[in-house]
DNA sequence: CACTCTATCTCGGCT
DNA sequence: AGCCGAGGTAGAGTG
């Protein structure tokens, strides 16, 4: 079967699977195995899966993929940037992933394929995409009453010796704030990530002026509001959407 | 093309590639559809992806994913529990995928299927990593001198206001230690991390011993390094094979 | 269900 | 190439 930018075989010797492989590497597709393999991996971690029928995926980009009938995440892969390559020895076909910094090696082992498809996937692939931090900022920028009446931002992604605050602006008394920024409810670590940047404004500043830390997100845990309390930080409560969520 | 637990058909017709989604997520299969499609994303955020040529594969956990030919993460997806429903409109196969909690839908428009597979992807699929955490963990617990001499662990998890220390225990001098465990390299919010559970142990001893909070890592940045001098904390560079790296 | 934290996180942006 | 932080993070463990 073979149309153009198209390649599909079903249950094809580890010769003729080979082939899709290396041809589908060669001209740019994506090459998907359906069969039985095991999978072996060592680099930043290391990991073993016994035999199963499984699917691969590997992507002109380098990019590879295991899964299993479950789960959103592949059970083992590679990122963007590995070379491929495939061997058949006997009745085995041996896929081989390897890159460089971290060194790390996937070896996919099928015992058989039960189907094979290489596939000319190219098109647009940029996805927009709204509700995130950014969206939040543009709301704020453009309606700063939304954190407090009088609050005027100043520059935005401000350079602390701890890193960059999302907003830092002066509220209606004078006073220094740095706002950072959240979309969705957030735990103890998102006020740790605000304390740090204060702490590190509070010495730049050497108490010239008062400074304020304000936490922007849609709610926060319990955990985060008693450590905002003890760090003698603020809440507001805003969605990406510039709206006040509903409780 | 139809062996036992394989589907595959190339150029189907909607009606057919819709055939094949439904026997397919009735059996349990894996279902994997190349094709040119659009795909719209509206929930947590909001996205919007034009038309390309694009792999779709849906699980029989309810997991459905959609990707392009670059990148390791899929362009959408939607989580394991989510119902799909597909729905063949004149020459347009559509594919929704539909959850609760947060209320999320996921809309996948053929407007050519040019391969479809149902396939059933059973075996096991427990996968055994070693060289995590837990790894790093078991080594300490094993030859606790790899942190110094003279440490002795008490409890592993031990909770606090702020959360769950790695492990507790004392020093050679029988001042209470904290020690907080990455499996790599760290920046500042590792640090950050254990200066909450170090400031609430603080505050629970309140004075009665000495403490001290320990980070163990293989490394860390120089920003992380600067805020442990600050807080008063530690670090011992170990890897999560239990030796020390080499520079 | 919500909270917390790990992860071979991935990814993008910036230096 | 490394650092830093966002992410529709996902996934696991626990209460």
């Amino acid at each position: 079967m073979s149309e153009q930018g198209l390649h599909a075989r079903s249950q094809p010797t580890p010769a003729e699977a080979l082939a899709i492989l290396e041809t589908g590497i060669e001209r740019g597709y994506i090459v998907v195995f359906f069969g039985r393999c095991q999978v072996e991996y060592d680099g930043r971690a290391a990991s073993s899966l016994p035999a199963g029928n499984r699917l691969l995926v590997t992507k002109p980009d380098g990019a590879i993929l295991v899964h299993t009938e479950t789960g959103q995440q592949p059970v083992n892969w590679q990122p963007p940037g590995c070379t491929h390559k495939g061997e058949s020895t006997g009745d085995e076909l041996v896929i081989r992933s390897h890159r460089e910094n971290p060194s790390e090696e996937l070896v996919v082992r099928f015992e058989r394929v039960d189907h094979a498809v290489a596939y000319d996937a190219t098109g647009a692939n940029d996805v927009t995409v709204t509700g995130t931090e950014a969206d939040l900022r543009d709301h704020i920028l453009e309606d700063p009453s939304l954190i407090e009446p009088g609050f005027e931002p100043r520059v935005t992604e401000r350079e602390t010796t701890a890193g960059a605050v999302d907003i830092y602006g002066r509220d209606v008394d004078g006073a220094a704030v740095a706002v950072e920024l959240k979309r969705r409810r957030v735990g103890p670590d998102a006020v740790s990530q605000l304390n740090r940047y204060v702490s590190a404004l509070d010495q730049e500043l050497h108490a010239e002026t008062e400074l304020r830390g304000i936490l922007v997100a849609p709610s926060v845990t319990d955990r985060a509001e008693t450590l905002l309390a003890k760090r003698g930080l603020e809440f507001v409560s805003l969605s990406p959407s510039g709206e006040q969520p509903v409780e």
